[in-house]
RNA sequence: GGGCGGUUACCCAAGUGGCCAAAGGGGACUGACUGUAAAUCAGUUGUCAGAAGACUUCGAAGGUUCGAAUCCUCCACCGCCCA
């Protein structure tokens, strides 16, 4: 791949925000690759992530694939523990402030977390470090010294501040704190490319940038990764709006969970998610648009890909068929739990009993909404006898093997 | 430290003594339609009970009242302004 390709690639999927700090980025970026190549070394790449959950969502793992890029074109890649940036939290994606982990809980979620990032990483390739190293070595005075490259009113600049400020809400100092230990961690391990999404634009290219300066060394080069939307194809992937597909619930469920995103935002996991090069995708947009491709057959594809991604082809195919027969064939799925029916059980204690439902009222709720099936044919009542062994279902996907 | 305001169900938000299990919006869920897409339509959205009804809920605890989310006292947390 020759350098452009390189840029073409590494840039693909980023989003600045402004044009001409995208330009500059680029440009930037075409400089340090040609260094590197001619120096014989490779860059130094470094991605932070807080732990501050232990289950890894896609939407976490968009800067994963980005560094997985720099590591196949040989390049350094980091992936940087917030161990101590955790303890701040991160104000960046929040109009609130983010509550603060205590260290046990960091290194406990680090764990897992660095599990489930090896599924996009390349294990073999990858340095896990801990900011902690260095920024539990700061002093008082180191502190103060940090703060004085920066204005209050920089801060006060950046819009999710900004925002808070406008609607009365708080904005703690501590969460001011945060850039500067970002930034640091860039100057500590000598970054040349800090991959991050947009809502660490201002930590990566405010923070980072300005405190390599001060420091003497090269200003990073800055990859802002794109947000990626959660299945509901708006809002941003993220647990607690309830949008998320998780890459540790199995390849069925994660196929599933891609196929039920809305057609518009399927360029956007393209871009962020696939392994796909730049030219690929602008094939299968085209051919999309021009109507060549069904959206749903290129959803399909998307899926699949995804899911081998994490889960191997060899899984991916499988989730695919279980796809197929379960929501375009109407069959129920070959796997559920099992549900072992005593005397005398009514629907009710079934539905309970077997965790259908959260509560009696839902299941009357369910019922009256013929939202409950039992192989097929809604029950009309709730306080009757359970009539017979089968497939009980509640909505669309809820199933139970009663036997 | 002083002055003022806030805290309502998953979220936002109305409600200032009975008509409040609590308007409205969002979200979510169910059904129809479908490509588990979008859009649309209909419905549900505290718990328990076979409609009736009962019980628990409006930051916490006490109190006034026949009756409180609404009034009083105290406590906690938050914001704004002044210092």
């Amino acid at each position: 791949m020759n350098i452009d390709q390189q840029v073409e690639l590494l840039m693909q999927g980023t989003e600045y925000g402004d044009d001409d700090l995208k330009k500059a980025m680029a440009t930037e970026l075409r400089q340090r690759l040609m260094e590197a190549e001619k120096e014989k070394r490779p860059l130094r790449v470094y991605c932070g992530y807080d732990p501050t959950s232990k289950d890894l969502h896609l939407g976490h793992t968009i800067t994963m694939r980005k560094l997985r890029q720099f590591q196949e074109l040989g390049h350094e890649v980091t992936f940087l523990i917030g161990s101590y940036t955790a303890l701040v939290g991160d104000p960046s994606d929040k109009n609130k402030a983010r509550p603060v982990l205590t260290l046990e809980q960091v290194s406990e979620n680090a764990k897992t977390y660095t599990e489930q990032a090896f599924r996009v990483l390349d294990r073999a390739k990858t340095k896990v470090r801990y900011n902690g190293e260095w920024l539990s070595e700061l002093s008082l005075v180191d502190l103060i010294k940090l703060g004085q490259n920066f204005t209050v009113q920089q801060f006060l600049a950046r819009e999710n501040f900004a925002k808070r400020l406008e609607k009365d809400e708080p904005i703690y100092l501590h969460e001011t704190f945060y850039a500067l230990m970002q930034g640091y961690d860039a100057v500590a391990m000598q970054t040349d490319v800090q991959v991050g999404g947009t809502d660490q634009l201002f930590n990566i290219i405010v923070a980072g940038r300005k405190l390599q300066e001060a420091m003497g060394q090269k200003p990073l080069v800055g990859v802002i990764c794109g947000i990626l939307p959660g299945t509901d194809g708006v809002q941003r992937m993220s647990k607690s709006t309830g949008n998320i597909v998780p890459i540790n619930s199995g390849a069925e469920d994660m196929y599933g969970k891609l196929m039920s995103m809305p057609d518009f935002a399927m360029e956007k996991y393209m871009q962020l998610v696939t392994r796909w090069p730049p030219n690929e995708i602008d094939a299968l947009l085209k051919a999309l648009e021009s109507g060549n491709i069904h959206p749903r057959d290129a959803k399909m594809k998307l899926a699949r890909e995804i899911v081998s991604i994490f889960y191997g082809e060899a899984e991916a195919g499988p989730a695919e068929e279980s796809f197929v027969k379960l929501f375009q064939q109407k069959e129920v799925p070959d796997e559920m739990p099992e549900f072992a029916l005593q005397p005398g059980m009514t629907v009710m204690d079934v539905l309970t009993g077997a965790a259908l439902v959260s509560s009696k009222s839902e299941a009357k709720r369910l019922i009256d909404q013929k939202g409950i099936r039992l192989d097929g044919d809604a029950l009309e009542r709730g306080d009757v006898l359970f009539p017979h062994p089968g497939v009980l279902q509640a909505g669309k996907r809820r199933f139970v093997r009663v036997k």
